[in-house]
RNA sequence: GGGCCUAUAGCUCAGCAUGGAUAGAGUGUUGGACUUCUAAUCCAAUGGCCAAGGGAUCGAAGCCCUUUGGGCCCA
């Protein structure tokens, strides 16, 4: 509850008020204010000031005065501004226990929005033939961050990565491998995802462009793909199962982690698709066109002012989006589960099991990865079809929002990023190109940024042992990689600058985790172990007050955030938490003040500030080292 | 030709969902603060016709319409 209970008791007070006064209820909003204009603020006088026919300040100063005689637990006294703003001022001393003393619980921040319903949410899902590149990054980023807030939100989350072994894209190495002579091994010292993409991908589609003619073993390779017993497509799946444990690397590394791996040619293999062409023709979701250009199609109708979109073509065959449609309704339990599941070969670094899709015989248990809500993080360059697929599911299962698109907009290579790659780009960035090789990979951004902060806590600390610096700098390079990628809002293109991501000053996660390690010392250095049993009224200095108002927003925070599928609330909510703690750093002293009590009390508070960013910087997914 | 996203400080972005108070950060530039709990920090100065035009409103960065840049998707 923390802050959240003194807005719950205004909320409530003025509903009575308006009761009181004979009003229709309205829905007025009760917020912590901004700095200057009290702790809490409400709009309501403006909300009235139409049906009373007055100006909101008479309206607010009508309101304060009626508050004075409400009953107030926490509120110690309301406040009318002349701009129509009625303000409240919190009793601090009973406001700071509650909210020191509910920060230290285990579940401090969490809120109950999901009512432990399984939710399921899909990311990665990055096509097995490459390393993963910086713009995957910010999809499982997104992903990983959206998944750790829906836990703390009380969803049961069901992880998922969806492996596209069956596409062009796994062809296009295959006939690499095959036909081109590449070796099956990479040069050593390099990453099998690295050599795939770097070397047999990119090299392998240059040859296409000087050759026409090998467009037919192309297709003849992926054609094999989708037949299991091929020798094709078992010498595909070794080569997948490969740059897919590589990339899995990649993502752990990172602290992302997942329930199960799906494979696209399972999904094929397994019939899905003819049992729900038949539910869908059933349904009368989709239709035999018999006549226009897309006579002798299946297609689904589109919604007015939209062209109709072709499922099966007059051939019979498949469209794309004909894979995704038994995937999404298998996401959301609406068929029965055609796979088996077995154990991934590798455990994850957190112990977590990962699972994985067979349509062989498995000694394991059936397992259930359904939700009733189903999140697809994809870029919103799919938006498109995303969007046919979520009104396809909103039919199907009859609830409009059981399938959402979590769309964000692309990562670019910034001009300055681009011409290190070799592209003169005229001062504009650059789309990224798996294909061209244009790319920077997330693994390499890892080292760089990674011997950058090496080097840095190195130097503040000559006395740490290597191995010390090394679990330090990893924590502070991932927290930099991951907040970069979801400190801005999903629909801002980032255009990625490998120098500029590398800044480890300013709104950076290194800022927070530095901040972190400044009350992790404080409490290291007072020798005590913190103790919740102080005096609460000596916390009076504004920085005191501001630093506990905000550890107190954590839960509306979390609610925000859950709510709107929004990681960059959090981050923001990290920041903010972290520049409240840096002020108060510098105004306050805690340690030798020889005042055994407010010693105390502010070591309370420090220790409140370390609990509190800890939990939310793990929203993020980014480790809080007591030391840097 | 149709659709989606976007435009706020020199640069990168918050704020917009739910219209009201003084439009905020970071970065950059300039100056200041380490014998004091870690200077990956803090403080100060600098910097805005909120893309343009119109509309509804007592009130618009935010809502509606039009136009123009930029990005993407489909044809």
């Amino acid at each position: 509850m923390s802050f959240k209970s003194i807005i719950d008791e205004i909320e409530n007070n003025l509903k009575k008020i308006l009761g009181d006064l004979s009003l229709a209820p309205i829905s007025f909003s009760v917020e912590p204010s901004k700095p200057g204009f009290g702790d809490a603020s409400s709009n309501i006088s403006f909300l009235l000031s139409k049906q009373l026919k007055k100006n909101p300040k008479d309206i607010a100063l009508l309101l304060s005065e009626k508050y004075s005689d409400c009953q107030s637990t926490l509120v110690l006294k309301s406040e009318a501004h002349p701009s129509g703003y009625l303000n409240f001022y919190a009793d601090w001393k009973k406001l700071s226990q509650l909210i020191l003393s509910e920060s230290f619980l285990g579940e401090f921040g969490t809120v109950d929005l999901g009512e432990n319903s399984s939710i399921v949410v899909e990311h990665t899902s990055v096509n097995p033939n490459k390393a993963l590149h910086i713009g995957h990054i910010r999809n499982i980023i997104i992903g990983d961050t959206v998944s750790r807030i829906l836990k703390k939100s009380n969803f049961k989350v069901n992880v998922l990565n969806y492996v596209d072994d069956s596409g062009l894209q796994v062809a296009d190495i295959i006939v690499g491998f095959k036909h081109f002579g590449f070796p099956q091994d990479p040069p050593t010292g390099k990453k099998f995802d690295h050599y795939c993409g770097d070397d047999v991908y990119v090299k392998t589609t240059e040859k296409y462009e000087s050759d026409p003619t090998l467009e037919e073993i192309r297709k003849n390779t992926l054609k094999d793909l989708e037949d299991a017993s091929s020798e094709t497509a078992r010498f595909a799946d070794k080569i997948t199962q490969r740059v897919l444990s590589a990339q899995l690397e990649t993502c752990w590394n990172l602290g992302v982690y997942y329930d199960c791996l799906n494979f696209e040619s399972q999904i094929i293999r397994s019939g899905l698709w003819s049992t729900i062409f038949e539910k869908l023709k059933e349904m009368g979701l989709i239709e035999f066109e018999k006549e226009g250009k897309n006579q002798g199609c299946w297609v689904i109708r589109g919604d007015e002012g939209e062209e109709d979109k072709v499922i099966v073509r007059s051939n019979g065959t498949a469209t794309y989006i004909a894979k995704d449609i038994p995937y999404a309704a298998w996401k959301l339990g609406l068929l029965n589960d055609p796979f088996n599941y077995k154990k991934y070969e590798k455990t994850q670094p957190n112990t977590q099991v990962l699972w994985q899709t067979t349509l062989e015989k498995s000694p394991e248990p059936k397992q259930n990865f359904s939700g009733n809500k189903v999140i697809t993080v994809i870029d919103s360059r799919q938006a498109r079809l995303q969007k046919i697929i979520t009104s396809l599911m909103a039919k199907f299962k009859s609830v409009s929002d059981a399938y959402i698109h979590l769309g964000y907009e692309s990562v670019t290579l910034s001009a300055e990023t681009a011409k290190t790659l070799g592209l003169e780009t005229d001062g504009k960035q650059a789309q990224m190109s798996g294909r061209k090789g244009l790319y920077v990979n997330a693994d390499s951004v890892y080292e760089l940024l990674k011997s950058k902060t090496f080097e840095e806590t190195k130097k503040r600390h000559p006395e740490m042992s290597a191995s010390d610096i090394d679990s330090i700098s990893h924590h502070v390079s991932v927290g930099t990689l991951r907040y970069e990628m979801i400190k801005q809002d999903l629909d801002k293109i980032i255009a990625f600058d490998l120098t500029k991501s590398l800044s480890l000053e300013g709104d950076t996660a290194s800022y927070i985790q530095y901040t972190h390690a400044r009350a992790a010392r404080i409490i290291e250095k007072s020798g005590k172990t913190p103790s919740i049993d102080v005096e609460f009224g000596l916390l009076g200095e504004q920085p005191e007050l501001d630093l506990i108002k905000m550890i107190g927003l954590f839960d509306i925070q979390v609610y925000d955030a859950a709510k709107n599928f929004s990681p960059k609330v959090i981050a923001r909510y990290c920041h903010d938490l972290a520049v409240a703690f840096n002020s108060f750093y510098e105004h306050v002293h805690v340690l030798d003040l020889g005042d055994e009590k407010l010693e105390s009390a502010r070591l309370c508070l420090v220790n409140s500030f370390k609990s509190t960013i800890e939990k939310s910087l793990d929203l993020l997914g980014i480790a809080a080292p007591d030391r840097m």
